[in-house]
DNA sequence: GTTAGCATGTAAGGAGTTACATGATTTT
DNA sequence: AAAATCATGTAACTCCTTACATGCTAAC
């Protein structure tokens, strides 16, 4: 029962959303595409499925690959006993039903004190382009803020504590101190750069906008 | 039973070694000191330190604060009934003993993979003002290229993917991969100031924060 | 005299991992 | 023919949180 996970859910739903897949493929994707953020062991995966297909978001099909097997229907004869789910073992695929689509968009469209939340924020901004403006909006405000209250909070007990303090623990501060401070700058960058991209496209329905190229002039790829 | 939890564990062994505290205290020590990393709420606190009390690595005290009490006695008497533990409500007060810091320090001159892992290594670090240098090289060096290894495997799927990816999931790589890019700078001043050790300390050209005290020759247990 | 903060605890459960178990397919 | 990788799953366990339950004490 369970494994109403929220994150695991919420991207199992955003990357079937683009095209079907098997488990394993999921799993890949999920360690890359948001991969700095969480992995995820196939120990929570297949149980998520599973349930995701119960509630009737899923719908699972066996798949032997299609197109690769065309041409070699005298090889597929010699182990046709397998029936309809041929060649290679049974690969389960699965797909969005329409419902699923439809509570992943409610997923989407949801801007919860949770939402920002350091679990959540990293999945979220995974799918803020299928996500509408104004949501995407709430949800980078709402982390910026919670950040700086975290940054408050924290440079508020520093000044109480510093002299009891050795240098490591010191250290240990001031660098988290800074890596916030650096999240706060990233976000208003992009904050700003949404506020900026109001030009064109002014439709905000949750119609899934591709028409939003470039979150910012960010182009740093070096080393 | 277990409550081993490792992270816990051995914060809360590495706070009572400075000082014996009740409880509610060590939760605020440990959610600021060691705060941006990880917060612990008294639901695993409490069940912790029963259990270290169970293995004799402290040992629980009351405490009415003592000092305050002798000129309160006859308010004290109206509600004699609570005894010895009279006053407040019965303040447990915990303190390591002998066992408690010998295993602590057995903790503290681990090097296994594990202790540069993200759910270590912070807590780790807070305690290097006790750790032996060679125990902290290993575990700064450690990190640095397990990180290394990080960048290395998003690089190549980055270099993979690129052209399937939107914008949103892009720009989160890239903020990702900066940040780890931004540890590995910090850790390799570190190790650099380790090196350096007794010379005193010299600072890169950093402008982005204040002043830089770099953690130089903190006395430490030797073996 | 009531709110806010100090102080200690427990039961239930959520979210995920590890280790195990199995087998097919591809590469060397 | 061995090794690597693809592929799917389960059971047991870990670690921590939430919500609850209780009561003292200081301050407004």
């Amino acid at each position: 029962m369970s494994r109403r996970s929220g994150v695991l859910e919420f991207a199992v739903l955003g990357l079937l959303r683009e095209s079907p897949m098997h488990g394993y493929e999921l799993r890949k994707r999920l360690n890359t595409s948001l991969g700095v953020f969480r992995a995820f062991s196939y120990g929570s995966l297949y149980p998520c499925l599973k349930a995701l297909v119960q509630r009737g978001w899923l719908v699972e099909e066996p798949s032997g690959q299609p197109e690769e097997q065309q041409p070699g229907r005298a090889q597929a004869a010699s182990r046709a006993q397998a029936g309809s789910l041929a060649g290679r073992r049974a690969k389960i695929v699965y797909r969005l039903t329409a419902e699923g689509k439809e509570h992943f968009e409610d997923l989407l469209s949801q801007t919860g004190p949770d939402t920002w939340e350091d679990e959540h924020f990293g999945v979220r901004f995974a799918f803020f382009g299928q996500t509408s403006r104004d949501v995407r909006m709430r949800v980078l405000e709402g982390r910026r803020s919670r950040l700086e209250e975290r940054l408050a909070k924290m440079r508020a007990s520093l000044a109480r504590t510093r002299e009891r303090l050795d240098d490591y623990t010191l250290e240990l501060q001031r660098h988290g101190m800074e890596s916030v401070e650096r999240e706060v700058r990233w976000l208003s960058e992009l904050i700003e750069s949404e506020r900026n991209g109001t030009e064109r496209a002014e439709r905000q329905g949750r119609e899934t906008g591709p028409d939003r190229p470039a979150p910012g002039p960010s182009d740093n790829t070096d080393t």
